[in-house]
DNA sequence: CGTTATCGTAGAGAACGTCAACGATGGAGG
DNA sequence: CCTCCATCGTTGACGTTCTCTACGATAACG
């Protein structure tokens, strides 16, 4: 009578799903140069035409803020995104793609994607937009990341 | 018309749902002087009375086996495991669960069970089920972990 | 008996998480 | 206007985790 057998607790499948398809997608993210981390940041900046602050992409990330410093200096390097001041807040920075991130971008989704949909095929479309949805208000259900 | 809005992407709801619970539940075992690795790892060695193979371990919680080392050096530091020569083998070593680990894990399956809890209050029981279910078939569906 | 594979171990390097501090700017109140 | 406090980006540090390589000891197979 164990109610913890750790191969069905939510916690470790979690962990262990969230590792091999982070795993996984690197793997494929890598011949575009690009990490699940970078790409997930350089998908938001493509996301609004201006820009999104670094402190935004913090909060959406969950990384501390920190973290995202290095990661747009990566992307910067790379000449995916550029640091743009904001008009309204001298203090931002607004993080913007670039033609080539935006290009970057197109191709590193294909990639994720067909890792994705291959680590996703055990499950029926319903049951992945379950998941989806189950995961979404698991997500939103928390208090804030890092530094609240 | 994108269909990679990140925030609706189950790889990154994957690994922030995941992040979020590590987390918590890191803290509630650190009063237990654990943290969700060596908490994971000391629940299988409790599991059976024999003891479980490092090899065995690495494979159940998808690590490098020279993590494996590491961790099973902290436990038995602490007291809450001891390797046993193998009778079969002796190459492999046991990893069973002492005493005091076995109650260490008793209490730390309380801490962790309630940070569990409270973070999946969000899900009807149903719900936990549905997505315990998904997650389980996603993670069996997958290739070996590391190092076939 | 020799070759090949497996188990545990050790070590290194990169990525990641977490925290503290600082300069620059913005905002609120006297 | 000036002062106090909050916020944004940045830097630095420290510990954890991932990944890979290599090695000694033992096992399994030919």
């Amino acid at each position: 009578m164990d109610g913890t057998t750790l191969t069905d607790d939510v916690g470790f499948l979690l962990s262990r799903a969230s590792g091999l398809l982070v795993r996984a997608t690197n793997a494929a993210l890598a011949a575009h140069g690009l990490r699940v981390r970078s790409y997930s940041a350089l998908l938001l900046a493509c996301g609004s035409e201006a820009g999104m602050s670094q402190r935004d992409l913090a909060v959406i990330l969950g990384l501390d803020p920190s973290q995202v410093v290095l990661l747009v200096d990566e992307l910067t390097e790379a000449g995916l995104v550029e640091r743009r001041p904001s008009e309204s807040d001298r203090r931002t920075k607004l993080v913007a793609a670039t033609q080539a991130g935006r290009a970057a971008c197109r191709a590193a989704e294909r990639a994720a994607g067909a890792v994705h949909a291959e680590h996703l095929a055990v499950l029926t479309g319903e049951e992945q937009a379950q998941l989806r949805a189950l995961l979404g208000r698991l997500v939103v259900g928390e208090p804030a990341p890092a530094r609240t």
